[in-house]
DNA sequence: TGAAAAAGTGTACAAACTACATTTATATAA
DNA sequence: TTATATAAATGTAGTTTGTACACTTTTTCA
């Protein structure tokens, strides 16, 4: 005989999107001012509820659609949030989600939802738990920069050796060498020199790389340990 | 004016456990045959419901706690799994815990579930997305234990190297060189030799060891890279 | 007392990591 | 046209860590 289910409770779920982006010097993350209740006029992430037809997914792909009208953007599940009374209003659980977003796309945000690209560093109390959410997003983001390369989702297309490094010093808030910084990413063999230079930075101008996104998709799925 | 939730779905929430144990030899997982439907007499993890008043670490607690009556086990959270059919008879998503337990621990197995430890590589097929979560929690599991020390919550309070080395090599399902392998330990510098002897394996007798829990919970919030 | 069984131990070579300073290419100003 | 300023590009020596590999020790039991 079937289980009867109506005896266990039934409970609202929701995502959070962590959606960070790199601008060439900081890392940043796309917040919401919040036009509703409850906590009106505060920051938070963005996040929705989980339709009864949807996966969880789903529903941070559509968030992320709602708020930046892109798709296929790179998303993972981070984290479970159950603690009951973590609004105020109703008991509401959330899934965390991380994106990552080259900043430079051409991103038409959404107006109703007034976000901003905040600096990491500098970003303001979000209500709710959202800056545990935000916490974990970022040791996440530093573990997979640890344990496989990165950048290909949160640089353009082609970019300068020294934005790189300003990418992975800013997901680790560390400083590294130069000369071991490239010789290490160079051993990796996951970039293409286009031979074009960037000459915005300096006189010399400075030689523009693109991934190679076989290998670099190869290096994800093998996995290694990041170390400078 | 606060928003009106009562337009947004409710969800049915469960959490399951993948508990892990190791015999000295194999790791296992705890499975129980069902003896309910859906899918009575198959073989499954252990799970139940979220309560309204629990949040999903208690109610995975409180799961465990059933199944084996032991209280303050190793418990993390893994994923989410919410696929609209991932059961056949409602919509129920789930968020999977993995267990570490000391198998020698004299556990009393809530005989009303049918539980039985069941090596891990001999483990028969399970009901719904079960054997993903398996595999995604090995995968967890390897990553802890390159990451961090393992064993404190797996192994009895004194163990032989060779136990040790026999958890990692079933955790990695790759063998190691013992002379590399006990250098690798030690250099860790967790350990404490007991200076008692195991008599049941050799004439030679092999050196029982403890773990120092202080340099133990050090190592592991520090994190390293595992790698022999 | 010697044979058997597993425990315990060291070294040489290779690879990876770390610290560190000078030269090069080019645009602009004199 | 030449000098200057700016950031880019590049190499090496020393240290640490990883890897491959085999013999000696201790004890019990026959």
């Amino acid at each position: 005989m079937t289980e009867d289910y109506s005896q266990y409770p039934k409970h609202f779920v929701a995502v959070d999107c962590i959606i960070f982006g790199f601008d060439g010097e900081n890392l940043k993350i796309l917040l919401v001012k919040r036009n509703f209740e409850p906590q009106m006029g505060e920051w938070s992430l963005m996040g929705g509820f989980m339709g009864s037809e949807e996966t969880s997914d789903e529903a941070a792909n559509r968030v992320l659609y709602t708020l930046t009208g892109l798709e296929n953007i790179y998303l993972e599940q981070l984290k479970c949030y159950t603690e009951i009374q973590r609004e105020p209003t109703a008991r509401i659980m959330s899934i965390s989600y991380y994106a990552l977003i080259n900043i430079e796309k051409d991103i038409q945000i959404n107006e109703q939802y007034s976000a901003e690209w905040v600096d990491l560093q500098k970003a303001p109390d979000l209500i709710f738990d959202h800056n545990d959410m935000v916490k974990d997003a970022v040791a996440r983001l530093r573990r997979r920069a640890s344990t496989g390369p990165i950048g290909f989702e949160l640089l353009p297309e082609n970019f300068t050796m020294k934005d790189l490094q300003n990418l992975y010093e800013a997901i680790f808030d560390e400083k590294f060498d130069k000369r071991n910084f490239t010789s290490k990413i160079n051993s990796m063999d996951i970039l293409v020199n286009t031979n074009k230079k960037d000459m915005t930075s300096s006189r010399k101008g400075s030689f523009l790389y693109r991934f190679d996104e076989k290998k670099y998709n190869k290096k994800i799925s093998r996995g290694f340990m990041f170390k400078i």
